[in-house]
DNA sequence: CTGAAAGCGCTTACAG
DNA sequence: CTGAAAGCGCTTACAG
């Protein structure tokens, strides 16, 4: 049952023809060969008949080009939950590349450990066209390519220092709306739990969140504001038992990732205290939001969108746009409000 | 700064060598030549200043083989829920054999459209050494690669009508010592909630269950049993709440996923029967079950293992063992209990 | 110990 | 319209 694996040769002899019009037939652009519709056939027939596979490693090697784009995941975290979204882009990213007609080869960040192959080398040794990365976690990972010419496309959590075309994600749209939802339920107490750090995807959730506050003339209460050093459940659980304690306890909490919501909802729990009746649930990333109990209103990325963007970004620049060469673009995608049931009006006169 | 890329011509030359004699000292394995600790340490020591990196479609064409291992992951799904097992898999896929000195490269499931290359044509236009299908949608889409002699691990949920090698879970001891967990606990009226389905991965945690009920002499009443026709949330949601209507209602739930688990919480939720003191639940899966409220206990497979072991298998396949050659093996990896907040002694006298 | 040559499967000028 | 040849970068017998 085992089929030999069929060259361009044997299609040659079946057809009658030379490799080079099999060649041409096959995959067109060769200049100066003009086919008879009926050679074509004969060939195409051929190839049908034979069940030819084109060799990829002999085409790259000839062609220059391997049709191969690397994907860099993010590190392999404790919980899975961070991976999720790394999981979601990652089959999207495939899925899109496979319509375009190039393949994804998929690499873990280096473990610094032993003879292992760096990641640098795998990619560089296949010679791909062009390499995404998830949230990259250093900029020693991404420079290599950039310097070698190869285009790079960083999602998420660009490392900013290296230039490159990034596809990343605006917060701004849907955080107000979430703000603004909160008020006009009669929300004025709106704490906020999320993760402390420096890198502008951290700070711009906080950022957006103050302004939109602003925005509805409400002030920012000190004790309203939970900045962590993470994202993490338990953060989440222990700034909400803190925020619990307050004299005046807040009436909606905003957290700013799934995880934190985790650890939020957990203390809701523990402490018998209902959401929405008692006390309102806004949350970010929306990747559980559907699933819990109750069903979470929250702020929605584009999943999707992000990995389409990032595969036309980086084929555009693979291939060369004309237009605009060279030149790194950044693409903002608008997060969403999607309103389920962890909101309601207070039931507290604020 | 664009870094020309590096041969071993331009090696061999820097070295004072023959290519011959580069390929050699940089991969070993080739009979009648010794060479000089000098020159190998002229030839490494050019190839690393030069920044040289193998060119893989090279050494893929003239080896006939290409290093390179084909994932297909399970079809993308409505929810990200199911999928994260694929995620997970994948990652420690990747990075098994990744030290392995293996690369995934990663196909989704075709969809039937347009012109786009079918997985098959991908898979082979790349010449892979092997395949690992996590489970697989049919067995159409592995066949093509048994035929042509291509090693094969099917994982989880194996399309049985093809024969390959696979790595599996085995149920029974994660099922058997959480039913005598709740035993011991005082439950006799325990409730199951499952996929009805026909592939042995839903029989065999449903059959599991009842006999570890009958090992510790108790019934089983028709009742209490709850079998649907998919991993769904709103299944889990509603024959929990079929469950809570019974006269008698059962003290405890076992939910046959993660999926249904999260429906039997939102239900019990929405009527404020909590967990565990007016009931227990079970999860089969363990995805979730350290993220909710209360964390659930827990039977947990073992996912990275299983993809150690898919690696492991693939790649003795691949160079050939030696010892049995060519025969399929099939691995049962244990599933084990994870005891968390979500069980307590029954507060009603059963 | 070393060098020259063939060939993996393909594509692409180039000459007819 | 078609064929013969070169060459992508590598590895591997084979002859010295």
């Amino acid at each position: 049952m085992k089929s030999r694996i069929v060259t361009t040769k044997e299609i040659a002899i079946r057809a009658g023809v030379s490799r080079g019009v099999v060649s041409f037939v096959l995959n067109g652009s060769n200049g100066n060969i003009r086919v008879s519709e009926d050679t074509r056939r004969r060939v195409i027939d051929a190839a049908n008949e034979l069940g030819y596979t084109p060799n990829q490693a002999a085409q790259s090697l000839r062609r220059g080009t391997s049709k191969m784009i690397g994907y860099v995941k993010r590190e392999i975290q404790k919980t899975w939950l961070e991976q999720t979204v790394s999981h979601l882009l990652s089959t999207y990213v495939t899925t899109n590349a496979q319509k375009r007609g190039y393949n994804i080869i998929e690499v873990s960040p280096e473990s610094q450990t032993s003879n292992q192959q760096s990641l640098t080398q795998i990619l560089m040794s296949h010679r791909v066209d062009g390499v995404i990365f998830d949230w990259p976690i250093s900029h020693t990972v991404v420079e290599p390519f950039v310097n070698n010419g190869i285009p790079i496309v960083q999602l998420l959590r660009p490392q900013y220092t290296v230039a490159t075309s990034t596809v990343i994600v605006d917060a701004s749209k849907g955080i107000s709306d979430a703000v603004a939802h909160l008020v006009h339920l009669g929300h004025t107490r709106i704490a906020y739990i999320g993760h402390g750090g420096n890198h502008p995807v951290d700070k711009s959730r906080f950022e957006n969140f103050v302004n939109s506050l602003k925005n509805n003339c409400l002030n920012i209460y000190n004790e309203y504001v939970k900045l962590g050093s993470s994202y993490s459940l338990t953060e989440g659980y222990e700034f909400t038992l803190d925020l619990l304690k307050l004299k005046n306890p807040p009436t909606a909490i905003f957290t700013s990732s799934d995880i934190h919501a985790l650890g939020t909802l957990r203390a809701l729990y523990h402490e018998h205290i209902n959401v929405p009746n008692d006390i309102s649930v806004i949350s970010y990333d929306d990747m559980l939001g559907n699933l819990l109990y109750p069903p979470l209103t929250s702020v929605s990325q584009p999943f999707e969108e992000i990995a389409e963007s990032a595969v036309e970004l980086i084929i555009g620049e693979i291939e060369g746009d004309g237009s605009n060469p060279q030149h790194n673009r950044h693409i903002f995608l608008p997060t969403y409000l999607t309103v389920r049931e962890s909101t309601a009006m207070p039931n507290v006169p604020s």
